[in-house]
DNA sequence: CGGTGTTTTGACCACGATCAATTCTCGTGG
DNA sequence: CCACGAGAATTGATCGTGGTCAAAACACCG
């Protein structure tokens, strides 16, 4: 359903950067392997280090942490235009691992080609930076919403960041959006327990907030979900560019 | 106590890519203004923006964000040597607040000075992207614990994580560090309330692992400790440039 | 149709929050 | 030098959010 101009890579990095024809075409110069993995197979293991970060084309992807105790931690969730392992190739150790929640199409981008494009283009390291900016703030913005919400709060702005994430590749509107995810993955997203996150969501549905059923989420009062949340999405934007 | 060859930043910088001279005299270019601030006095309001970021030369500071009801989520704690309000810049909004612990001495650098900085010398692009997903790393693994341990390995994680990056810059050693953090500052750090902190803190203490008192930690047993927290210091690693 | 994974609901429990009171420390002024 | 007040640390008592255990209903697939 999304519209795709170039790549989502470019359209990703355009709107932070308006990149000149040089810099576009070293950009597409950068995807030439794209590849498909199957929902549930990781993509790379924690601990290993691998020479490659993806950009995500479609499907949907989580990363997380496993515990010794065999917990686990979501830390975000990728959509299309998304980075995949960023961190991976720029401190050389994947610290984390990747699961496909859908299959997926993914951009291969090797470390060595993306720091060569660093060093001829800056203002595409520039680029990169700032996405990376943008990634942090979610993380940040996550951690908050464990450390200081209650589990219906942390719902709520969950569900609307990530509508308001997938309204930005026209992938979800303010009536609701395609989710993939199961409870058990919003349960290892919030710092939940399975059992509790559909306590939660019945709460939401029976107070006429919110519905997520069926791989679909629905809002059902969209101001009262903000108002419950506290969500301000501000640290989302990714409006004009900083650098012409 | 710690030793400092040129600047924080150039040492930062330095472990992550190896400067050449030129790169070296752009960096000490960026920072004429030294400013000093004081304890419990804010340095940059929550969501005002303002184009100025800062490398701390000496002192504590912790980088916070407030939420409706008065709660306080601690993100991450800034020692010596550690970027200040990098993503502020970036994106153009602080999104969230400063409280310096003890004075400190911070070194001012202007936005669009960094900008031109990295127009000119991009490997130093290269160099702040590094050391920005090393920031990102540590926010990851903070939501992880909050997400995931238990108030005991939570603690004990948060005050060995510390030491390391202490060490790092010479203030600290296996034995324990000198620390101004006050026991409300590790509640809100770790998302418990301070009531909950002192007991933690008690267990700790009896159970021989760690000393937290009068402004100083003590690492009775750093093994065990370790074994407690599931330690993995892997994340918080700068070990030789990437690029010569 | 059995098998596996997700969702749903109930009963009970525990970790950590909240409320409250006391002690300690330290800086400030009488 | 001591009285006072503000913050910080400490401890006890009680409460509640959310976890754990268990079982059933429901899917989807081979």
């Amino acid at each position: 359903m999304s519209t795709v101009q170039r790549s989502p890579l470019t359209r990703k990095l355009s709107a932070f950067v308006s990149l000149s024809e040089t810099e576009l075409a070293t950009l597409e110069h950068l995807h030439q392997r794209s590849r498909i993995f199957v929902a549930g197979r990781d993509l790379v293991q924690q601990g290993q280090s691998k020479q490659a970060a993806y950009i995500l084309a479609a499907g949907w992807v989580c990363s997380y942490k496993i515990q010794r105790d065999g917990s686990r931690q979501i830390v975000d969730v990728q959509i299309p235009g998304d980075f995949l392992g960023l961190r991976s190739i720029l401190l050389r150790t994947a610290d984390h691992s990747f699961e496909p929640i859908t299959d997926i199409q993914a951009v291969e981008v090797l470390a060595a080609d993306l720091l060569d494009a660093f060093a001829q283009t800056p203002r595409l390291a520039m680029a990169v930076l700032w996405a990376a900016s943008r990634d942090e703030a979610m993380v940040v913005e996550h951690l908050v919403g464990i450390g200081r919400r209650d589990a219906g709060a942390r719902m709520a702005h969950f569900l609307l960041e990530l509508g308001y994430r997938l309204a930005l590749v026209g992938m979800g509107t303010k009536a609701g959006y395609a989710c993939p995810l199961t409870q058990h993955h919003l349960a290892d997203a919030l710092g939940l327990s399975a059992v509790h996150v559909n306590r939660v969501l019945r709460q939401l549905r029976e107070g006429g907030l919110v519905t997520f059923r069926e791989g679909h989420v629905t809002f059902n009062n969209y101001d009262r979900l903000i108002t419950l949340a506290e969500f301000d999405p501000g640290y989302l934007d990714q409006t004009g560019p900083l650098l012409k």
